[in-house]
RNA sequence: GGCGCGGUAGCCAAGUGGUAAGGCGAGGGUCUGCAAAAUCCUUAUACAUCGGUUCGAUCCCGAUCCGCGCCUCCA
């Protein structure tokens, strides 16, 4: 068995992948922040979280996943007031949205998820030690910053120069008593624009920086040290470099060993922007009559580090190629009926082979799906020329249902007939005994006005969704 | 300005110092009452440009052009 390799961009290169804790995988991912549905380029990041965390399965590690949910920061409050909620409720829906959207995507629970505004304890108690130990200072105002300055490593994750941080355009005109421009929030103090949402705290009512939340977080869980945190590469720099600075310094010790992220999702070559009219919720798109299945594959099949660009017409792709997955696993499971899996083909052991090496290289996925591919054209032919026998077809069958356990995509999920299209079936299948053609064929075309394709085989009609 | 990523056939997308996977599309055959689907085969003088290193570069080095991301709260 090959190892496992990941792309670290603490260093840039590959590395295998060991955790701290023998067999024990420990991630940590950025999660959403519960504002509003979740857009398809955050499903991406997700997508991608799950794929990591189901190869580690695959390799036969134990995974602690922790997955925060960010349900206090400026958006969610901004929100919030707008609907006229309190905070709490406002974010739950949103939280029962994402919980929600994760299914359809096949995407696997993490272990917890922990929700920012749960663990504010952790939060003053973390800044209370940033403070002592001199890492952070208190402001005019009532909020605390950490001191870049007193952390000479800053920069490290990111690789960014402190003389490259120039003073940013967006800096809010109210943190002119920052050290340092760069200075970020650990404790923000209350301001009327944030109603009743605030704590207590030893520095007056407030509410937590954003980044804290992330530290706080993943010790509670996770302790100060563990293997993997992951998030999109937007959040390299400033989120993640934060992280580090205020874990590092509380704790002293290291805090993620590797870190990945995958790279951005665009819209037809464009940053999605609602302005741009290129936005798309997943909820936006199953409307448009694709499934969950077809949105996963989509955003699964480019490289995480590659960025992947989104369009209708490629989702038309997923689908075909989806189509042809399944046209597969029928034949296969028709051959093998229930016979008990014996020895894999050899071009199945081949593939067996690629696949697990390919995915070995940092997920390389287009290798693995080559190596599917590769495996159901085989396997077709072999089919055609009945040279596949029920107990190499069995075994055939399960190797694509250990590789959909990475995948999570290979499996179809069944779809019940409605019972108007199954009585058009059966009025279909007497006219078809009958030879009654033009009935059986204005009948189908009645089956395809419900939403339902029907084919003929020499077993039967056989009816599927679109 | 700083840091970083990418430019491979009609589209998407792997990969390699010795002329290049896979998917979609397209063409042909098979199957079929018809159809659709499926399947098999085929498909393309594809590696941004210009130099350099090398017996040999798409793959290494340099430069150039083009696209994109980050540089304080966007996955």
């Amino acid at each position: 068995m090959s190892v496992f390799r990941v792309h670290n961009t603490l260093t840039r290169r590959l590395e295998e992948f060991q955790p701290l804790e023998p067999g024990h995988a420990r991630l940590y991912t950025c999660g959403p922040t519960v504002y509003n549905y979740a857009h398809i380029g955050n499903f991406r990041a997700y997508v991608f979280e799950d794929l990591l965390r189901r190869w580690l399965k695959f390799k036969g590690f134990r995974v602690t996943q922790v997955m925060n949910l960010t349900d206090v920061d400026d958006k969610t409050i901004r929100d919030s007031q707008a609907a006229g909620l309190s905070l709490a409720e406002f974010t739950a829906r949103y939280k029962q949205a994402f919980f929600e959207d994760i299914r359809v995507l096949n995407i696997e629970a993490a272990e917890h998820y922990p929700a920012a505004t749960d663990h504010i304890p952790e939060m003053i108690a973390l800044i209370q030690v940033l403070q002592d130990k001199g890492y952070a200072y208190r402001a005019d105002d009532g909020s605390v910053y950490f001191s870049i300055d007193r952390w000479p490593q800053y920069g490290k994750l990111a690789h960014l120069d402190r003389s490259g941080l120039r003073a940013g355009v967006r800096v809010n005109a109210d943190e002119y008593d920052k050290e340092n421009v760069a200075d970020f929030a650990l404790w923000k103090a209350w301001d009327e624009k944030d109603g009743d949402v605030a704590w207590d705290s030893p520095w007056g009512r407030g509410r937590p920086g954003w980044h804290i939340e992330c530290s706080a977080m993943s010790q509670r869980y996770l302790g100060p040290s563990f293997d993997i945190h992951t998030g999109g590469v937007d959040n390299i720099f400033p989120h993640h470099e934060d992280e580090i600075a205020q874990s590092e310094a509380a704790t002293g010790q290291p805090f993620a060993t590797y870190w990945l992220h995958c790279a951005h999702l665009l819209v037809d070559g464009q940053k999605m922007s609602k302005s741009r009219g290129n936005f798309h919720t997943l909820r936006d798109v199953l409307q448009r009559g694709y499934t969950g299945r077809e949105v996963r594959y989509e955003l699964l099949a480019t490289h995480y580090r590659a960025s992947l660009n989104f369009t209708f017409a490629s989702l038309d792709a997923a689908r075909t190629a989806l189509r042809r997955v399944d046209e597969f696993t029928a034949r296969l499971a028709d051959a093998a009926g229930s016979a008990a899996s014996a020895e894999l083909p050899t071009w199945a052991r081949l593939a067996a082979t690629r696949f697990e090496a390919a995915m070995d290289e940092d997920l390389n996925i287009s290798a693995a799906l080559a190596a599917l591919f590769d495996a159901i054209r085989e396997g077709n032919a072999a089919l055609d020329a009945r040279a596949l026998a029920p107990p190499a077809a069995a075994a055939v069958q399960a190797l694509l249902a250990r590789w959909d356990t990475a995948l999570g995509v290979l499996a179809k999920p069944a779809t019940a007939i409605p019972a108007d299209v199954q009585a058009l079936l059966d009025r279909r299948q007497a006219a078809r005994t009958a030879k009654d053609w033009a009935q059986s064929d204005a009948l189908r075309g009645e089956i395809a006005n419900l939403g339902w394709n029907v084919k003929d085989t020499p077993k039967g009609q056989v009816a599927t969704p679109r």
